[in-house]
DNA sequence: ATTGCTATGTACGCCAGCGAACGGAAGCGA
DNA sequence: TCGCTTCCGTTCGCTGGCGTACATAGCAAT
């Protein structure tokens, strides 16, 4: 159906007005993007930024032993590729999907060029940056402070934030590799939040079946990112 | 003399060309720092930014708990108020100044004002923004996988680099509220580097005896900070 | 159904950093 | 000079997460 090709289920896309989101429409491609796939790798230039509209991406600092750790996530209220705004067109992370679905692509000298209008467009890019950097903040405090279970809480709840299901198809070793700890660590954890009755396991699919619960586990780090999410990303889709 | 009194020993203020530097330079006020000072609180709205010049000014945040951790440092390269032309006006952290010295303000509406014209101003600023992201999506990281030890000498590292003399003025105690640690534990670290013979510390002061020491033990997070700053913010002080 | 791979569960010793408690010493002010 | 405050050093037991190793169990392809 019409709706599930219409790039506005990005939420930067539908708070445009009219005028420049007719000028971006054109140039939107949409992309099919599957669990693994690399949108940017570390310090190597962009061409496109992503806007997702129903898969999740993963902005990973790599070291050079290998080890990661996932600074940010990224879905439908956002972009992905933020220096090509910000003028220095690579990061020294990786984004990489880590939920299937699918994004608008659009080249990035046609991205500069609508955000030099000084445009709504500027507006709410630089609005979702600084959300964007709430979370590689509290991602930082949280990797200090909190223990493993809550960090699984906090991660689970931020990846169904922005999932239109209860359901996320992710092997422990996969969220093991995103908080940067052993996958051991994330079985134990994860049986906990089953024992208790708030996740259901199976074989790479997590089932969410109390998010209630979930919510009175997490740390407040979580909070303090979806609320600043709130605040700064709550405008209105226009007529 | 004059020289001390010139804006333009920071370096955002130093690289903008001559028009645009004079439309704000009447506007710059001189302000001391004393070590402590809060140029910013969390979820308050801010009225003005600060470019340091040879202070350097932590963003912490805090917890519930009131346990804190540094996500950032700023100095004579940056700009403390990021919030203000990104738009979200706050931010849930905290400005708190680190290490004594005198900084330029500029009123808040002035500096929006500057950067909506999209000059070289808006660009310098975006720039620093994305530099100061990977610094904070470094510390992540840092806190996440190395050793106190490291995490110490990526400090240290990174507050010389934006001092003018080898020597900081920092208690143990104050350290350990940046990293986020036990103060025991910086006790600890600073006592294997003082006998290693690269710092020596003496009730609230350091002094850096062999820094190219410091640098091999210190983890990459600080190369891959120190680079990309190198990269994003390398630009030439105008005639 | 069998085979084989991948995902998950469990166990054990180890260590960095925590929490708490205390002693000593450097500096400051009276 | 004395006394007080702040800062630094050290200890002890504890625990969360690490590294390693191995055992089971879904799922898929043959």
């Amino acid at each position: 159906m019409a709706l599930q090709q219409d790039p506005r289920q990005n939420h930067l896309l539908a708070a445009l007005p009219k005028d420049e989101y007719q000028r971006l429409a054109p140039h939107l491609k949409r992309v099919e993007l599957t669990l693994g796939d690399s949108l940017a790798e570390s310090g190597k230039v962009m061409r496109h930024v992503y806007f997702p509209v129903d898969c999740i991406v993963s902005l990973l600092c790599v070291m050079d032993d290998g080890d990661s750790t996932e600074i940010a996530v990224v879905g439908s209220e956002g972009i992905v590729g933020i220096a090509l705004f910000m003028g220095g067109e690579s990061t020294p992370s990786r984004a990489i999907v880590q939920s299937a679905g699918s994004a608008y692509r659009l080249d990035g000298q046609l991205l500069k060029d609508e955000f030099d209008r000084a445009s709504t467009f500027q507006y709410l890019l630089l609005r979702y940056t600084q959300a964007l950097i709430t979370q590689m903040a509290q991602t930082a405090v949280c990797n200090r402070h909190h223990s493993l279970d809550q960090q699984l809480c906090r991660w689970l709840l931020l990846s169904l934030d922005r999932l239109p299901v209860n359901e996320l198809v992710m092997t422990q070793e996969l969220i093991a590799n995103m908080l940067g700890v052993r996958r051991e660590g994330v079985t134990e954890a994860a049986g906990k939040l089953q024992r208790a009755g708030l996740i259901s396991y199976r074989r790479g699919h997590i089932s969410i079946l109390d998010r209630p619960g979930l919510e009175a586990r997490v740390c407040e780090c979580y909070t303090v990112v979806r609320k600043e999410y709130d605040r700064l990303l709550s405008f209105h889709r226009p007529g």
